[in-house]
RNA sequence: CGGAACGUGGCGCAGCCUGGUAGCGCACUUGCAUGGGGUGCAAGGGGUCGGAGGUUCAAAUCCUCUCGUUCCGACCA
């Protein structure tokens, strides 16, 4: 027995293979797979419902924020693309395009687009809805009375990417697009602070994924923006991945799509505008921050069930009874607002706890004919693992159950920011750095914001495979923050 | 899109070099014993080897093309 390792759920570990790990943590979670559609997942139950808590918690914010949503055509007539220059650099070699509107089949049976159905004018689906919003608000806005023009949608778009990674980069992905357009500056500039700062809120406050706010670098910044303002974590393998993002397009974007207004003076003026989303790939920041190598270890807020109840059935006769028992438990803690789920399968006990533990949920309960008996349950923290395994009457469970998980929220915030800080260094000059990657430094370097004149600053990011993730606002953009990057 | 690797039952793999119609572990089904962090024994079901062509008496094994996946790079949420 030469394998002193305790077994793990999950193979290979994450020290072993960190993108091996990421996939088969999605696989073993049952989160989402890969479709017969090249680059497009199927997220399933168990990852959507992730995703629907997401949205509910951030779509709750936005409306707080004065937000409305609305929703957009899926297809957008092509030469929309071509209104706004910098949507054709950014977006127009990965558009899906329709040019068609039937199939037919040809003499061999073979179906394909019907040439007499070509379309005169054909459409593209949505890499992004910017131009057809732009468009519409160019309509809706006449007068400064009409601004501020808050737009939300909650949507899917396409991108054809040439590599894809589930979650992280797909073809198809799901998001929430915001379109603000203001009267002057200062609202767009404020709006697009605001905006990132309820990103910050949902990733740290839900997602307990500790981020740092900041400035894009002029060459990262979002293209025809005046200013993209990010949130960067940081995986478990050092590397960045950025989270949201808001920008503020100055009267960029209004004057080549036309959202002009008569302002307070009678003139006629371009709205300032911002736009900001944030997408599925969250789930896989979720992941890659809090999987660990027994699988997925889920933030309790986002959990699609935070406490998860297994019976322990030993022999049938007391199975109904036990499952009462159970069911009323999920019964109390729906009643507190506790999303519970009870896992009555008939497979076998330590099958079942696995398969909790690997789906991460935060809070695993257990109940056979003792607590039945007792009154009680038996409560083990997925973070903490099987030493936090306790017991207590199920009353006083019902009292202490919103405490664990908020303990639980702050355990793996505080865990990943640790590890966060732990992996930033700092280095005076852009050779301190370099010599940082080039001695094998995994995580992200902080230098004063000199280096990014440094002429030598090319070679080394491309050299090293790093890019600039932002100027974080604690430094008051005084620094820049270094990394590999997702 | 460039470089590399891979594609064999649900999952992970072996077989391929030295062609002769498929094997292992896990999962699954049944039974008995079990049952609080991956239970044991026994009996079973399931694949024609990503797809299409080719070579051959014969192909999972050789050749060509194609589709897909993964990793690295460039690009990007």
């Amino acid at each position: 027995m030469s394998n002193k390792k305790p077994r793990t759920a999950i193979t290979p570990t994450r020290e072993d293979d960190f993108p091996e790990w990421y996939q088969q943590v999605i696989k073993a979670a049952d989160m989402a797979e890969n479709s017969p559609v090249r680059g497009c997942m199927i997220i399933k139950p168990y990852g959507y419902a992730v995703w629907e808590n997401i949205q509910k918690n951030f779509d709750a914010m936005i409306k707080d924020l004065d937000v409305e949503n609305a929703y957009f055509p899926l297809l957008i007539p092509m030469e929309f693309m071509s209104r706004e220059a910098e949507h054709v650099d950014g977006f127009a070699k990965e558009c899906a395009v329709v040019t068609h509107h039937r199939l037919e089949a040809d003499e061999d049976g073979k179906l394909g687009p019907a040439p007499s159905a070509k379309l005169e004018d054909p459409y593209i689906i949505r890499p992004t809805s910017e131009t057809i919003i732009g468009d519409t608000m160019a309509r809706w806005v006449q007068s400064y009375r009409d601004l501020p023009l808050k737009l939300n949608q909650w949507c899917n778009v396409m991108r054809w990417e040439l590599r894809t990674r589930i979650f992280l980069r797909t073809s198809e992905f799901l998001w929430q697009e915001g379109h603000n357009a203001f009267e002057d500056e200062k609202g767009g500039v404020e709006d697009h602070e605001k905006m990132l700062e309820a990103y910050a809120d949902l990733v740290e406050n839900y997602m307990a994924v500790p981020v740092i706010r900041g400035k894009k670098t002029p060459e990262e910044t979002f293209p025809g923006a005046v200013s993209t303002l990010t949130i960067e974590a940081m995986m478990q393998d050092g590397k960045a991945l950025q989270s949201a993002t808001s920008h503020y397009m100055g009267q960029n974007f209004a004057k080549s799509i036309g959202i002009k207004y008569q302002n307070r003076d009678g003139d006629e003026s371009y709205a300032h505008t911002t736009s900001w989303g944030l997408s599925t790939r969250t789930i896989g920041a979720m992941i890659m921050v809090h999987g660990d190598d027994d699988g997925m270890v889920m933030p309790p807020r986002v959990a699609p069930y935070p406490v998860g109840i297994i019976p322990i059935l030993r022999d049938d006769q007391d199975k109904d009874k036990i499952l009462a028992y159970c069911a009323d438990i999920v019964a109390q803690l729906r009643a507190i607002g506790i999303r519970a789920k009870i896992n009555n399968s008939d497979s076998r006990t330590p099958d079942k706890m696995w398969g909790m533990i690997k789906k991460g949920v935060p809070v695993r309960v257990e109940i056979g004919a003792r607590e039945m008996q007792e009154g009680t349950l038996t409560h083990v923290r997925r973070d903490l693992g099987r030493d936090s395994k306790a017991s207590c009457k199920a009353s006083e469970f019902m009292q202490q159950i919103q405490g664990i998980l908020d303990d639980i929220h702050i355990t793996l915030y505080q865990r990943a920011k640790d590890f966060m800080e732990q992996n930033i260094t700092e280095a005076k000059t852009l050779a301190d750095m370099e010599d940082l990657y080039k001695s094998g430094h995994k995580g992200f370097v902080k230098t004063p914001i000199a280096v990014l004149d440094d002429a030598d600053l090319a070679r080394v990011k491309k050299e090293n495979a790093i890019t600039a993730r932002c100027m974080p606002f604690s430094d008051n953009g005084q620094s820049v923050i270094f990394g590999k990057a997702y």
